[in-house]
Formats: structure tokens, sequence, C-alpha cells
DNA sequence: ACTTGTGGATAGAATTGGCG
DNA sequence: CGCCAATTCTATCCACAAGT
């Protein structure tokens, strides 16, 4: 006997799929089929329109990429020149590279062949290097900025997108996430950082993409940041009929109607 | 190519805290 | 006191860099 024998039932998976990434992909699926993205626009109040540049994307990781194309030290030691504005920024930067990511303090052993990913600066190390606030703020935030990965972005050209932050029972996530960060943060007397705060400082200052941003939920909340809307309303904005049953069942479940 | 060490992301459960 | 939201704790999985 196999669990689903011995149990006695044997659903199919969308009848009880509980996996937030899964209906953030059956958007992404709908939202990809003719008209269905302009629809979604609309509904959300955007009026620009759809560019030679347009695209969806999944699990967006912009910064993380691009960091991953660049060639050579200098080009990634003005992304931290002129992004990263913190006291003594030119007197780091003219350190070698292991010099600088020992100051940064990186997860396992420091690289001295070339400056390593922002993402990978470690808080706990690089705490004792900058006693003052604001810069050890901005170095958290310009760190986390490389981490996370908005849900759905949809570009309409290069320089304008939506974001959409999709969450099924959790609710936002913030920043640090560890107990040693967290107490670094209560010592120095710094409020934690949420998710949609760092998504807007990633899209718009950090790579100068002009965004609307969305928070897709069941309930509706405030948020300073986002635009907040349901997932009702948002399958309900577009057209489901040429996907496949699996996906439109799943739509009407999240959606309240199942 | 594989192993080791470090750290990050995330979810869900447990606990804490604010408020009527 | 009970309710609800926020926070903390724990477990799991995964990415990356270095060393062999």
């Amino acid at each position: 006997m196999n669990i689903r024998q011995i149990a006695g039932m044997s659903p199919n998976y969308y009848e009880i799929n509980r996996e937030e990434r899964n209906y953030a992909a059956i958007f992404f699926a709908a939202l990809s089929k003719p008209d269905n993205a302009e629809k979604f626009l609309k509904y959300c109040g955007v009026e620009s329109s759809i560019g030679p540049e347009f695209g969806i994307y999944f699990e967006y990781a912009y910064l993380r990429d691009m960091w991953n194309h660049i060639i050579g030290e200098e080009p990634r030691k003005n992304i931290i020149r002129n992004k990263l504005q913190i006291n003594n920024i030119e007197e780091i930067l003219s350190k070698t590279p292991i010099e600088i990511n020992k100051i940064f303090g990186v997860g396992g052993k420091a690289s001295s062949e070339f400056i390593q990913y922002p993402g990978k600066w470690a808080i706990v190390k690089y705490d004792r290097h900058f006693p003052d606030n604001d810069d050890f703020l901005k170095i958290c935030r310009f760190k986390w900025a490389f981490n996370i990965k908005p849900d759905i972005v949809i570009h309409l050209d290069k320089d304008r997108s939506i974001c959409i932050e999709a969450k099924y029972e959790s609710r936002e996530g913030s920043y640090p996430a560890t107990n040693k960060e967290k107490e670094i943060f209560r010592s120095r007397g710094i409020g934690y950082v949420g998710q949609m705060e760092l998504q807007k400082y990633m899209m718009e200052e950090l790579l100068g993409v002009k965004t609307d941003f969305m928070f897709l939920v069941f309930k509706k909340e405030k948020s300073a940041t986002h635009k907040v809307i349901s997932w009702a309303e948002a399958f309900g904005a577009i057209e489901m009929k040429d996907l496949p049953k699996f996906a439109i069942e799943m739509a009407k479940i999240i959606s309240g109607e199942a």
C-alpha cells in the first residue's frame, strides 16, 4: 500500500496545493497568454504601454545576474563607489580585493582574486568595521538588495516595470533574518527593513527602473510602498479560458471560488 | 569532480506582545 | 482573559568559494 492508498485519498495535486510559488507560477503562465498582461495592467491602473523590450519574468534576480556578467574589478568598484555612499568608501576601494573582501566579510574564504558578490557579504563580520549606524544600514540594504527576488516582474520596456510580490499564507518578510543579526540591529537601535521597501530600493534606486509595486494577497491589508490587490481581483482581471483545467481550478481555489 | 565550511532563504510552529 | 498580529525558533534546502 502506498500512502495515498493508506490514507484513502488521491486528489489531483491542484486540489490540495498550498505552495505559494506554484500559485505565482500559474499567474505567471496566465499573464503570458495573449492580451492578459495588458488586461492586468489596465486593472492596476498602469497607463504606460508595452514597448519592444516587453518581458515577464518569474523570480526576478536582475541585479544578481548582472553582477555575474560583469568582467573586471573596476566596474564592480564603480558600482560600489556610486551606490554605496558610505564614509571612507574611496579608502576601502583602494585596497586589494582580499582586503576589501575581509572588510565586508564574506562567507567561507575571502577571495584574493576579485571583489566578491555583495549578496554574500556577512553582517556579523562587517558589523565591527562600521560603527556608524548610517553606514552600517546602507551596507545592509545594499547587500540584501542583491539577494531579493520579486516573484513576478513585468518589464514594459527597459526602464519601466511592474513588480508583483505574491503571498499565499505567509506575510511580508523583513530583514535581518538570523538571531545574531537581529541582536546587532537591536543593540545599535536600528529598526528592521521590510521586504517590499527593499524591492523598491532595488528596482528604482539601484537599477533605475521606474516601477509600480503590487502586493498580491488573500486578504487586503495596508502597505506604504505597494498597491494591494487580492488573488481574486488579479485572476478576475485576466482571461483564463485558454489555460488547462488544473490552472483554472487553482485560480478558482485561491480566488475563494472553490 | 567532489568535499567542506559558511551563510542565506524560507516555511511553519511556538511564543510573545498589544489591546479591548 | 482571549484574540490577533508580530516575532522568534527550528528545520530544511540550497548557493558559493576554496581545497583536495
